[in-house]
DNA sequence: ATGTATCGTTGCGCATCGGA
DNA sequence: TCCGATGCGCAACGATACAT
């Protein structure tokens, strides 16, 4: 009896998978890998380079030192398009024990073509077969591209890898995760550095809710496809990470074209060239970061911080002159650090303790002003202004 | 829960400056 | 010439965001 119930349910289940991917084969194009167990489901896509319907680039014309610099890559090496793998995962879940990868969306290049390679498991008795054509992938590349990939999809394919007892070391490879770099460049400007948000607002890109889907249903969709095997959600799963793997590469192309200085094709309204010239004084580039801010206020550009920077940048030169103009605009607009620095100036290298006594109570002034007052702040600056007066009465004491 | 790069703040050691 | 206060550079820490 019992031994009848447990036949029933293997039958059942091989019934179901069976059904599954029956119903795969006719609502998505794609192929079944040739495994004869389990075989995984994967779809391929070729793009021209130059994408005429999204306006997207997919390769740029050369990647620049300064991302090579940022992530730690070897500058001296020869870069082709080949040896570049794009990934993104789907997974049953977020927090990084106990989940799997139900999708593996993979972008490479081949004869001038971009190709969007999606493997996906018609049930996770799959996954160790998936990893085959992973394996061959990552072989064959050196240079890993994700979004957020060095803190999730790798993690997450490590986990599952030593579960399967694959040896497979992915840290080896070189990796350059556009999430941070994004960060850098971006996070002054939009209100969040998501992929859907850089999507939008750097390369244009509105993703259709009708057909795409929310990162945070995705499990619950797998998990229900595996149960009802309705492959209408399901499509919008392949959808969502397609488009990932594409806008990866899309801002992959963006970046390395215009983030060299001076740009190639013009200034790039959806660069902040703030941002970008401090990513070259971090990299020891100052004579970039100064060229830099300077053209962005010879463009006509007065912002508060640039000029804050730009101040620090002639302070270190020692051109106290340049530093002095360009922390005391940046103080008349309200930049603390500012007038804190035309104080020193004035004070310490000019010895006009006048109009520092003048700019220091300005900055007394701020201070008090703000909606939370810093009293280690005001206290400093007290001691700056007692310290000042008793100078200049010195003077006047002599006079 | 997880892992990673970044940013702002804080504190320490060292150099420097100014006053006596 | 000496001493105390100030400024500078760097490391350490904590908070934050992002992936499904």
């Amino acid at each position: 009896m019992i031994q009848d119930m447990h036949q029933d349910r293997e039958f059942y289940a091989s019934e179901l998978k069976e059904l599954l991917r029956e119903t795969l084969k006719h609502s998505i194009a794609g192929e079944f890998s040739a495994h004869s167990e389990d075989p995984y489901f994967y779809t391929q896509k070729e793009y021209p380079l130059q994408t005429e319907i999204e306006g997207l680039a997919l390769y740029p014309e050369f990647i620049p030192e300064v991302l090579l610099n940022w992530a730690n890559l070897d500058t001296s090496k020869e870069r082709k398009k080949e040896d570049i793998l794009i990934l993104d995962l789907e997974t049953t879940g977020l927090r990084s024990n106990g989940i799997f990868a139900f999708m593996i969306g993979l972008g490479y290049y081949v004869n001038e073509q971009f190709i969007v390679e999606q493997i996906f498991l018609p049930d996770p008795e799959a996954e160790v077969n998936s990893f085959d054509r992973l394996l061959e992938l990552v072989n064959e590349k050196s240079l890993l591209i994700t979004f957020n990939g060095k803190t999730f999809d790798i993690p997450v394919l490590e986990s599952r890898l030593l579960y399967h007892q694959i040896w497979l070391n992915l840290r080896a490879m070189e990796h350059l995760d556009l999430l941070h770099l994004a960060r850098r460049l971006w996070k002054n400007k939009l209100p969040s550095c998501a992929l859907e948000t850089i999507e939008f607002y750097i390369l244009g890109q509105i993703r259709d809710m009708e057909l795409d889907i929310e990162g945070g249903e995705i499990p619950q969709t797998y998990f229900s496809f595996l149960l009802n095997g309705n492959p209408e959600l399901m499509q919008r799963v392949f959808l969502h990470n397609h488009t990932d793997i594409l806008h990866t590469a899309a801002l992959f192309t963006l970046i390395c074209n215009s983030i060299s200085y001076p740009p190639q094709g013009g200034m790039d309204s959806r660069i902040d060239y703030h941002s970008l010239a401090m990513l070259y004084q971090s990299q020891n580039r100052i004579d970039i970061a100064k060229k830099i801010l300077e053209d962005m206020l010879s463009a006509g550009i007065t912002d508060k911080d640039v000029l804050r920077d730009l101040g620090f940048i002639y302070k270190k030169e020692k051109d106290m002159e340049s530093a002095l103009k360009c922390f005391n605009i940046a103080s008349s607009l309200n930049c603390p650090v500012s007038m804190h620095e035309t104080c020193i100036i004035l004070e310490k290298y000019y010895k006009r303790y006048g109009e520092a006594l003048v700019n220091a109570e300005k900055l007394k002034s701020y201070l008090i002003s703000r909606p939370i007052v810093n009293d280690q702040k005001v206290a400093t600056i007290d001691k700056r202004i007692a310290r000042l007066k008793l100078k200049l009465n010195k003077i006047n004491e002599v006079i």
